[in-house]
DNA sequence: ATGAAAGCGCTAACAT
DNA sequence: ATGTTAGCGCTTTCAT
């Protein structure tokens, strides 16, 4: 049997070829089931062959093709994910809570960026959906407009969960953040503080969170009789670039405003250094609060108020709705509320006016 | 035809099972092969089963299963990714390098993390040899000090390819920064400007790049006339908690160094803002290098200086290597040129000494 | 130009 | 307790 082994380790040298079930059963002289079932710890195999399929098996280097496997068994135990981008705090967070339960239950995690492109969103989706991953878990690029390509994973029954940029074009599981309601208490905070001038730079409209996030802020105005004038809202991308841009049409105005509530932090920090590249005292003329809670907020000067997300429990979520779809169970949506985080770009001034607020504490959450 | 097609459907209807060629096959009357033939576009397949053919196939909302096409043709055009942290803009930006070269060259790319854990690392090669991926580009988790599950990969005829953290006991391409150039220059840069009192703050010393940080600043002092002592020298975590610790040490020290050349930004950023938090003036007492470039480096303040690697460049490297090996060729070990980034954590005070070094320049990189 | 059949590596129902 | 056999969905050689 050792020369049997010295045999095949002899051709191996010469033909290279992987070490399969079957080159094991022959050293070992028994059947490929019988090695396949050793190798699974079947109960029907005597403790004796499991032990020298095992070993041999080790001594071979073998290894199982997942493919072959997962062709035959019919799924793969892996789960697709697609975010724009995976630098991005956020996302990267969230991306840690999907492996953190995923791995938990025996899934693997396969990452994809689609770079904000729907292009590219398109490709990983239809090549994620050749049976690659049992189910997806996504967060919908901003250049997406049209979802057939989410709603068609329906088609090859695989089971989908949205997280954070969701659509109601498209039949899933969604986990959200409540966007809404972490928009208004901003703009509610904005106010207790005595600013009553608040601009809002939005992301596109046609993006679920940016849209909340909108709303909010409007109706949180409403709430308190003020009505947002024309030149208050600016929509546009959500990078740096874009920040800079809108902070040279602010400047530009009549009038600063008191408060600036930016939809992305990204675009709060370019906002917020070419205000004061241009003399502008943040907070002390105009105040700035982001959206994300990503990691430089706390490191610029002066730091930037945001609203924290919690991502990585948004992934966990995302997570455990997919398994339990995928275990044939009908999970319900996820709403995660925010927490507003208060740094030094909303400090307030003087203070000479304060709103009954009671949610407002004095730790800089609220 | 189109008959067939609708009872097709209705079949579908009930039993769910994806399509596959013998489905459109069934419907058109012909063979799996000329199926298969014309989604290939085979020529000898006539134009006019071809174009039915490819018609039903849309109809039907058919997708090829590329596992069953990998476990026929024995390669998956997928490469496989691993990195500690996904995160980290040196690591994103290489993805990002990586995944430009391959889509372009017609490969998907798998990304994985470690987490800089050995057993996760293990799990993930593990996992990626089992059919699923043509090669492997990564970077060594610094939790990792016994190499076999990467030489493993050999024995699977899964070429490799280290970028950044490489090492010596790994039979594999390597990418690979000046890491030792870069610390020597950034040891240079500072004698240059009157600062002789140069500590350095080292990632563990199993590790390939901080090793030869710790080497090119050691020898760029020698070069000088002096000798570090003992106290001059921590070696420890790369993060920014292991930077705060750093910098309670040296404040209880004897004296405080004139700089300090940190070897990863992280670490630099926790040492930065622990020395400020406890009064001492960055850079006017002590000027402080980081290396990596990471992006909140311009972003807080004083703004770090940092040397940058040009990780993008480094992916593209990779990937240009790696298919360059899965095509049989033998690329040759690539290593990049570091540029010094100069910012205002080593602004020169009074600059009343100046060496004659001839690679400074003054629009802020050396 | 098209079809029949073998086989990639594995699992599992069905023998024995 | 173990072996035989039939696929999973596809590609490809060899016939025709």
């Amino acid at each position: 049997m050792g020369n049997r082994l010295h045999t095949f380790t002899l051709r191996m040298n010469e033909k290279k070829k992987k070490v399969s079930i079957y080159d094991i059963a022959a050293v070992l002289g028994v059947s490929g089931s019988t090695v396949s079932r050793a190798l699974q710890n079947h109960p029907a195999i005597s403790e004796k062959v499991r032990e020298q399929v095992r070993k041999t098996a080790r001594e071979m280097n073998y290894k199982p093709n997942a493919l072959a496997v997962n062709l035959k068994r019919g799924y793969s135990k892996t789960i697709g994910v697609v975010v724009p981008y995976i630098n991005r705090n956020f996302f990267s967070s969230a991306i840690e809570g999907i492996e953190e339960v995923a791995n938990r239950m025996g899934y693997d995690v396969l990452i994809c960026q689609s770079n904000e492109l729907y292009e590219k969103e398109q490709k990983i989706l239809h090549s994620l959906s050749q049976g690659k991953v049992d189910g997806v878990i996504a967060s919908i690029a901003y250049g997406t407009r049209d979802y057939s390509h989410y709603n068609n994973l329906a088609e090859d029954r695989i089971p989908l969960v949205l997280f954070d940029r969701v659509s109601d074009e498209v039949k899933a599981g969604m986990v959200r953040g409540n966007d809404y309601q972490g928009a208004y208490r901003v703009v509610r905070y904005l106010l207790s503080t005595g600013r009553k001038r608040i601009f809002h730079c939005a992301g596109f409209q046609h993006v679920s969170v940016w849209r909340d996030r909108y709303r909010g802020y409007w109706d949180a105005l409403q709430a308190y009789g003020i009505t947002p004038e024309a030149d208050w809202v600016r929509i546009g991308g959500v990078t740096r670039d874009a920040g800079v841009a809108f902070a040279r049409e602010i400047l530009q105005g009549k009038a600063l405003p008191d408060a600036v509530f930016v939809a992305s932090d990204f675009v709060a920090l370019g906002i917020l250094l070419e205000l004061m590249r241009n003399g502008v005292k943040v907070p002390e003329e105009v105040a700035i609060f982001g959206y994300a809670n990503e990691s430089f907020d706390e490191l610029i000067t002066p730091s930037l108020s945001s609203v924290d997300q919690f991502s990585k429990q948004m992934g966990q979520a995302a997570a455990r709705m997919l398994i339990g779809k995928l275990n044939g169970e009908h999970p319900e949506d996820v709403l995660i509320e925010p927490e507003l985080i208060l740094r030094d770009s909303t400090r307030a001034q003087g203070s000479d006016f304060s709103m009954n607020l009671t949610d407002i504490t004095h730790e800089g959450k609220l």
